[in-house]
Formats: structure tokens, C-alpha cells, sequence
DNA sequence: ATTCTATATCGCAATATTACAATTAATATA
DNA sequence: TATATTAATTGTAATATTGCGATATAGAAT
């Protein structure tokens, strides 16, 4: 049916697997690399240093932006965007506490 | 065109979106949540908890599998998945630096 | 006001994902 | 061997995603 049945999982859940799949595309982590790297925002920048047509690095940021991940403000005629602190936090120290509740070694397969 | 350009992106930023996109589904959020709290590996059980039918589950894991962030050993007529440690630590890492590059406070939006 | 520049939006085609019923495969047990 | 039991596979319908050309929008500069 393609479509996902968000009502039988938490919220925690579901949460964490929007933000992971706003994340889970090689473009929109060149996206995010490229805002960490600079720590000041760009934009049209990432049309020429991603070789993908401007509409569609558009859309990435929109779902970025959606999810949260990002906020930006209009500069002039260009468009600042940057990380969104809150939501920074919020996915970092969620993804913290899942990977660091593996205790391996008890291994079973 | 539905399709992903993965030959513009680096290695690194290919696999890291192939991980996070295999961990974007609240299902598979819920699986590997099992998986951790019991270490121990399961499978049939994550039918009856999940409320997904069994294909649904079985292509779930098979996913999972594929991305190598679990693997599977038959134990009789069931199946046991764990998490795979290898590429667990990988992405943990990986992650990590991700998400600690980010000094917020610069800010500019 | 007109024009230029930078982004966003719309619409579309191609492909991918999600979910499941039906079936098959594989192993255990009677 | 026959029969459960468990999980994988196949096929299919519904929906989502990706990418881009064409176009619209908004602000700056002339």
C-alpha cells in the first residue's frame, strides 16, 4: 500500500524515523556537511558544488527544513540557511542513547 | 526520475545515507529497539509485538540485514537476528562525528 | 517601472517503498 | 513419511521519492 502505519508505533518512533529519513539521502548530507563546515549559511553555493539542478536542491532543503533539521532566513535576495539548534540536540542525544544501550559481546548468532 | 545520483557523492556520504535510510522506518526503529533490549536475538516474536503482518516483518529484516546493521543465524525452525557489531560501531562513529562537528552558537539565521 | 538575481513551486516521468495475501522453503516432530 | 511450525519469497496495489524543465515569486539594482 506504500504507506507507512504510523499509528501502531510511538511517538518516540516515529519521530526518530522522520528526522533519520530527512537525513537519509547522500545529497541532503552533502547539505548538511556543507552547513557544518561553514557554520555560516549558504544556498545557491550548494546548486554548483552538488551538481544537482537547482529546483531539486531546493526541495532538499525543503525537507530539511520541514523535518526541522535546518531553518533559514531570507539575506537579501539569497537565503541564509543553517542548523536548527533544538532539533540538533534533540536527534544527537536521541541517536546517543540508542547506539550507547548496545552492550555487545553478550552475542548469541 | 525517481532515482538517486549517487555517482556525484562521495563513498562516505553514500554509505552513511544507505545506513540512515535503512534505519528510517518506525518499524525498524521498534525492531532494532527489541533487538537491544534483549540482546538476545528474536524474530517470529516481532510479528505478534509489532502488528505488522509476517511478510511485512520478514522484509523489514531483510533490509536491515542487507545494510548489515543486523544479522541472522538459523536456531531450528526459527530465526535468531542480533545486531551486527561491526557496522554498528561504524555508524555510531560515524554519527558521533557527525553530530559533534556542529558548534552551534556562531549563528546567523 | 524594468530588469536582474536568487529561490520556490508546479507538474510530470521514472523509480522506490510499504504492506499484504498467497505461496514456497526449510526444519522439526509425531 | 506426513504434518506442523517458522520464515522467506513472489506478486501486486497503493503511495512516496527523486529529479528536472518550465514557470512563478520576491527582493535589489538600474
Amino acid at each position: 500500500m506504500g504507506l507507512t502505519k504510523s499509528e501502531i508505533f510511538t511517538e518516540e518512533q516515529n519521530r526518530l524515523s522522520t528526522l533519520l529519513k530527512a537525513m537519509a539521502h547522500p545529497a541532503r548530507i552533502a547539505i548538511l556537511q556543507r552547513i557544518l563546515a561553514s557554520n555560516t549559511c549558504i544556498c545557491g553555493d550548494l546548486v554548483e558544488e552538488l551538481g544537482l539542478a537547482q529546483p531539486t536542491i531546493s526541495q532538499h532543503l525543503k525537507e530539511l527544513k520541514l523535518a526541522g533539521i535546518i531553518q533559514g532566513t531570507v539575506e537579501g535576495v539569497s537565503i541564509c540557511y543553517c542548523i536548527n539548534p533544538v532539533t540538533w540536540k534533540l536527534l544527537k542525544d536521541q541517536l546517543g542513547i540508542f547506539f550507547e544501550s548496545y552492550k555487545g559481546e553478550v552475542s548469541c548468532c
